[in-house]
DNA sequence: GTCTATAGATTGATAGAC
DNA sequence: GTCTATCAATCTATAGAC
């Protein structure tokens, strides 16, 4: 009775399905887990009795797919990366594609706070995720920097070159997030992303303004 | 024998010196040790032990001054607009003052980390604060959007309304902060900042590029 | 007002049965 | 691969002596 249950409970194993398929759903399942209750609590406020019970399992069965607490927070982020890869992984990147990562996260808190919070943690000392923060920063910058010279050339229209204004890119979307989480009612994050872009003269000034009336583009439902 | 210790241990009693004066200055040394140690591992990975430690006291002589940790922590808040009552407290703001708080700042990368890792934390559930950063964030947007509209009315010189750049201009402050901890090296802050001021349309563009060979103004030493 | 001592809870991690 | 049981450390906070 009891092993039918469990066997139930992971779910029955489709045909065809060996147990590596297994063992990465039971991953993701963890990892889902995980970055939720680090977006609602913080990294070290995140228990993993909690990220188990979550994830629906005990502290010590969650123990022996991520070792440590450490490894479980690298598994998040690298999963987050995946997850986020149209932004951090192909060198296809235009200001369009950034405004519409905005109106995405825009959509997602949860998402957007476990990044944030995670970020400004790992500027403390000894963090396990600040070598993966300065590196994915720094490589965030040059692949926009990279996409920014190839978009327009050695000059943005506002007069920056693409190295000095890929830093302030990354800067207005991370610190309009941070407002944004903290008082959504008042910060309209995706609209204030587009008046920055208008500022650099990348965007698209002429929808900055549609008119009233229009009846497509920005429809939501 | 001890109790002249103790005396010599907290400092001659100088003549004219109250009572307050003396419990001011203990709460003062307390408050100092909280916001090293906050910026260095974060709120939560400090324990009040580690503060009284580094403040010359033992934990529970701490708690006398500040009966929790959420009050210590609200204490560190207070005190850093205090000290940060140039830029959040007076309505006289300039642009080019903005730009010299950026300067300070990058001087003083413990403070900048305290309120980098305090105020991402504080959008986590339930964080004590919380309501303190959602305040602060809505009153330097509105102090901000007020001193640009007094000093350049209705639209800044790059288009953008007072109450549009306001949001931007915190962002990036906030953001090129989270950069810059994380690689101080590549991350030019104070210039970054002047880039998006040149951008907003409010900064001395004839500053922006001194020329080569100036003898003065920009030196390091 | 500061101390010693300790309560009371939670944490990350290990050992070993099944 | 998941479980039960448990450890050792750490944390915030309280009680009471001096």
């Amino acid at each position: 009775m009891s092993a039918e249950e469990r066997s139930a409970a992971r779910g029955s194993r489709r045909a065809g399905h060996g147990r590596e398929t297994q063992r990465a759903e039971r991953r993701a399942v963890i990892l889902e887990a995980a970055m939720q209750l680090i977006a609602e609590r913080g990294y070290r406020r995140t228990s993993l009795a909690a990220v188990a019970e979550r994830a629906g399992l005990t502290q010590q069965g969650l123990l022996h797919h991520f070792p440590t607490k450490e490894l479980l927070l690298i598994g998040v982020l690298e999963a987050r990366d995946r997850w986020d890869a149209a932004a951090a992984a192909s060198g296809s990147w235009r200001t369009g594609t950034l405004a519409q990562l905005v109106e995405y996260n825009a959509a997602r808190p949860g998402i957007v706070q476990a990044y944030t919070v995670l970020s400004a943690d790992s500027v403390t000392e000894e963090h396990p995720a600040r070598d993966f923060f300065e590196a994915r920063f720094r490589a965030v910058r040059e692949a926009l920097a990279a996409a920014l010279r190839a978009e327009f050339g050695d000059a943005l229209p506002g007069g920056l070159t693409p190295e000095r204004a890929a830093p302030l890119l990354v800067a207005v979307m991370d610190g309009l997030q941070l407002q944004w989480l903290l008082d959504p009612e008042e910060v309209d994050m995706p609209a204030s992303f587009r008046d920055f872009l208008t500022l650099l003269g990348t965007g698209a000034a002429g929808e900055a303004e549609p008119g009233p009336g229009a009846g497509e583009g920005d429809r939501e439902e």
